[in-house]
DNA sequence: CATTTTCATGTAATCGCTTGTGCAACTGCT
DNA sequence: AGCAGTTGCACAAGCGATTACATGAAAATG
């Protein structure tokens, strides 16, 4: 069968003990017994079984990552982020799925399938008010949210209303007037990211005595045919907008298309503005307010990490902002 | 702490022995018995403890997913079509990159951190001449390829060379008959993605009599960003070629960029098809192969499964290929 | 020089489950 | 009724580490 620690003790004259203590550099160990151990270690080929050593700590050291979404590119990017890190650290990342890929619909909760699995979660995206949500969070394990806030857990995101009012801003700055909205949903969960950057739209549209008119808001479901199926609506009105705030890229991206579609030339008869700042904005030449994704993950991961080593359970659960940028391109410019 | 598989024999009155059998689903266990076991177990809150199960049994049941790239489209897609068999399965999948998301560089080899931590193997995208892949397939454990083939163990690809064939032949039945080529990086390794693709094209290309110009050759590094630069030195030829054949339709959707950038029309000026059937090909209007990414994850994920059910060593591993479809587009249209 | 500390290591009790073995109590057969 | 074959369950020996505690030697202290 396979080499054991006990195999390693022998060959070295030591005890499991002080294999165990050696080969984790734990300290109390001659640095000379600690190199022959690592050798007859290396030697024999040998590999810690990590069930035994799980069962014995107590600690999986593994992380849960939970998302609604893999395949999508915010997921898939913040998870880049996560992975890199938590690579570094020697964590297991354990990829856990909300919803099933093909069809979307929510399989069994997540929550249970953590419990003596993972010593920490990151969940992705998932909206506030999702009682799955709540059933990961009253796990009471060291956890971290991205993209989305909670009242007392850690959390990684943007200002998703600030982020909103800069992208809807720039359309008023530009003189546009009537400014159409591409949101997600119709329910839009309170605290979500749709439901933010909505207010954060609603919030500049008043403040610049434009009337929020229901007729200039249409959904995209947050998915690129979604969106361009909003801009088709929205161009059948009788007095279409003159420029359109899509709460994401993917949307805007559907937006755009519903342009050219229609025989219209984004940025020059309509203009389109996005949140994300997508792999794809550049080459449709896209105007967004940039959102660091990577970091997102990365900087979740990592603090999750300190949370993780700093037990007290009285972790500071001060939610990072990370900081948005508006790039300005060539689907925006001031009205005919 | 905890509750424990014994607290739950206790409670109903059985030893542990019966209560592991019962909540495995185990025969031989008294359909009353069970019952009263599981309400039990439920009305506890048990949830069993992997480490210990996992000590026990020798079976980790977690499948490590590795995998060069996690945020670029077909790795994330293929990822999500392994989590959703994965899942359904009851399976953990431990998510590993190869290198470093960000600056791209090799990390230490994953083989050693496989050992004894995963049941089963699930291989993305490497190349098959990898030093790191022979490590991981001498780990003699069942592994699955996916979307490269090496001899001996199973795999689940398209066929390659035949996707660039079909490319290129819709190319010359369109009339062209300069073919520019955007292929990977120079050392495209043998038997990888980008070799084979390179030879459907050069074969089709010879099969024409056209001359196999190293001129119209550019490496694209399967990036949008590499694409675009390659058709950009493509088109500062003396003599461009009349159409571009594109080994990823990233690549592709950065010829487009290209040709715009130069006020050319794809499709009109100059065509371009690619391979992948990238979500963001229809909204671009490139012609392209299109490979069934997601079945590519769910099948090699199954049929992992399915080897790993089947411990009888002598896995029949004929590698699977999935069929490709041409979809034509605006982007490609017979020469001026 | 006696005594207290510190250090390197060993001993052995866990951790929580799985599973081979054995033993009754049933079953169905002649 | 007797016998072999099931069936349902308990016993207990692992699985391979970690770690509290014990031990003896060496170093530091007064």
């Amino acid at each position: 069968m396979a080499i054991t620690i006990r195999d390693v003790a022998e060959a070295a004259g030591v005890s499991t003990a002080t294999v165990s203590r050696a080969l984790r550099g734990l300290p109390n160990v001659d640095e000379g017994t600690r190199a022959r151990i690592q050798q007859v270690a290396f030697d024999l080929d040998y590999v810690i079984s990590p069930s035994a050593s799980r069962l014995a700590s107590g600690r999986t050291g593994s992380i849960a990552v939970i998302t609604p979404f893999i395949a999508r590119w915010f997921f898939s990017t913040v998870l880049s982020g996560v992975e890199g890190v938590l690579h570094a650290a020697g964590m297991d990342l354990l990829l856990m799925g909300v919803s099933d890929p093909l069809s979307g619909q929510h399989r069994l909760p997540p929550a249970p399938r953590l419990r003596r699995r993972v010593d920490g979660v990151l969940v992705i995206g998932m909206p506030p008010t999702d009682p799955e949500l709540a059933e990961i969070l009253d796990l009471g394990m060291p956890t971290s949210l991205i993209g989305m806030e909670v009242d007392g857990a850690p959390s990684v995101t943007i200002d998703d209303t600030e982020a909103a009012r800069i992208a809807t801003w720039h359309l008023i700055n530009l003189g546009h007037e009537r400014i159409g909205l591409i949101t997600g949903s119709p329910g839009n969960a309170p605290m979500s990211v749709g439901h933010e950057r909505e207010r954060g739209y609603r919030e500049v549209i008043r403040e610049n005595g434009c009337a929020v008119d229901p007729l200039l808001e249409a959904y995209g479901y947050f998915t690129m045919q979604g969106g361009e199926q909003a801009m088709t609506a929205l161009l059948a009105q009788r007095t279409p907008p003159t420029a359109v705030f899509a709460l994401s890229d993917e949307m805007a991206f559907g937006a755009l298309r519903a342009l050219r579609n229609h025989g219209l030339t984004p940025g020059r008869d309509v203009s389109v503005v996005g949140i994300d700042g997508h792999d794809m904005s550049e080459h449709l030449d896209l105007t967004t307010v940039v959102q660091p994704v990577y970091d997102l993950g990365r900087i979740a991961a990592e603090s999750l990490l300190v949370q993780m080593r700093a037990s007290t359970a009285t972790s500071t659960a001060d939610p990072v902002r990370l900081p948005t940028q508006l790039i300005v391109r060539g689907s925006t410019s001031s009205p005919a």
